[in-house]
DNA sequence: TTTATACAGGGTGTTTTCACCCTTTTTTTT
DNA sequence: AAAAAAAAGGGTGAAAACACCCTGTATAAA
């Protein structure tokens, strides 16, 4: 085979330094790829993909200020399905990864690999069409079996909520009370108290405590 | 100047990608580069300095399984002080900031600059021994501006916690009340109220809720 | 046009948290 | 050996958090 077909990739990664590092290092295991354009988070991938023709694959982060990683693979989804992506993150759980393979990505990979595993996961996405490992493999086959009754929730509950308890639950990660939060949304506590029920149904937690660790945990909030 | 003298570096990150593409990075901005060794964390460090000569620089992240950056720097600046010490983490608030600067460290790099800021961070260092920028300087400025009394705290007082208020601290950041805490510690829940009040004391916080973002925020507890 | 759902607010009572007050015993320091 | 500090425990009362109950009004969907 003489002539090389050329894999054209994007990167949406917030970390400058390690973006480049990445891109340093997709020089080095391999010839055969081209970055078309790099992105801070998902709004600036979504204006960088309207001035180039779409990239085969993208490496995508999930911690971005701005539009994260769920948001960005689900945009992409809808938009550009024909689109591959490799979430690249350093955030392990089981719910996140299980997500972004329900979201339909074609690979998973820690920020601990050796670089030569992304290369072999880029070469997989574009031969095989996905990239799983057996740590992925796992992870998913664990969440399956403990899926307690209805399929579908956790993390994607949070996008069930509205504004307003956004704010609360924003507010609630902070050393203020119930009252102060009421003082500082224009609200009445007994509206705070609603939100705060409303909230700890759709997190199934049952203690502001509880509340605050789901969030930390999910990066619902940002310390 | 015909001979190019080389700095010596090495660097102590746990994820691989990252260290991976920080070393392709400096071997692209100088070529008067030299990798000694990498390490995972502070203790995969000591054993390889006692196998190599002591490097010129040493790239330090914050946080790390096992040994952190802190614990690290702390060793070095008593066992190596001739090493000089780059932070390169994505750790920004100001706390750690200037924890850093009192143990001694060349320079504070976000993990969001430009390639080319490292390469002229290193040269930094081993031309005037340091490199702060603004964003270091005005931290630190804020630090002295707002040192409340006594200097020298934070994430100190945590050191001076004994055995039990750790254990206490760990198990408050859950989801369970004091009393149920007593009764996994197998003592008398007015104990652990004493044990609230006096990390509430070193911590300078006033409330479970303060504790918890305390202890998340500055990973004295591990989610 | 019902039906539903999100939003805002109110009442009541229990449990938990927190801030003070205190004693006793053990360990450590001087 | 005396003094100080740490560890364990106790009591009270106020404030906050929590769990339920409830009424309206918009607005959107059937």
């Amino acid at each position: 085979m003489p002539e090389k077909k050329i894999t054209r990739l994007a990167l949406v990664e917030d970390h400058t330094l390690f973006r480049k590092g990445l891109i340093s290092l997709i020089e080095m295991v391999g010839s055969n790829f081209e970055i078309l354009f790099e992105a801070d988070d998902g709004h600036d991938m979504q204006r960088k993909l309207k001035k180039n023709s779409p990239p085969d694959i993208i490496l995508m982060d999930i911690h971005m200020p701005g539009m994260d990683g769920f948001s960005s693979v689900e945009w992409l989804r809808k938009h550009f399905p024909q689109i591959k992506i490799l979430v690249v993150s350093m955030v392990e759980n089981e719910e996140s990864i299980v997500r972004m393979l329900k979201l339909g990505v074609r690979g998973y990979l820690s920020k601990d690999v050796e670089p030569k595993e992304l290369g072999e996961a880029l070469e997989a996405i574009m031969n095989k069409g996905y990239y799983y490992t057996d740590f992925i493999t796992g992870k998913l086959v664990h969440s399956l079996q403990h899926d307690e009754g209805q399929p579908g929730f956790k993390k994607e509950d949070l996008h069930l909520m509205s504004e307003k308890e956004r704010l609360f639950l924003e507010l609630a990660c902070t050393d203020i009370t119930y009252n102060e939060i009421a003082a500082k949304m224009h609200l009445s506590p007994r509206t705070i108290d609603g939100y705060r029920d409303a909230v700890f149904d759709k997190l199934k937690v049952k203690s502001r405590i509880g509340m605050i660790l789901y969030a930390v945990k999910y990066e619902l909030i940002h310390l």
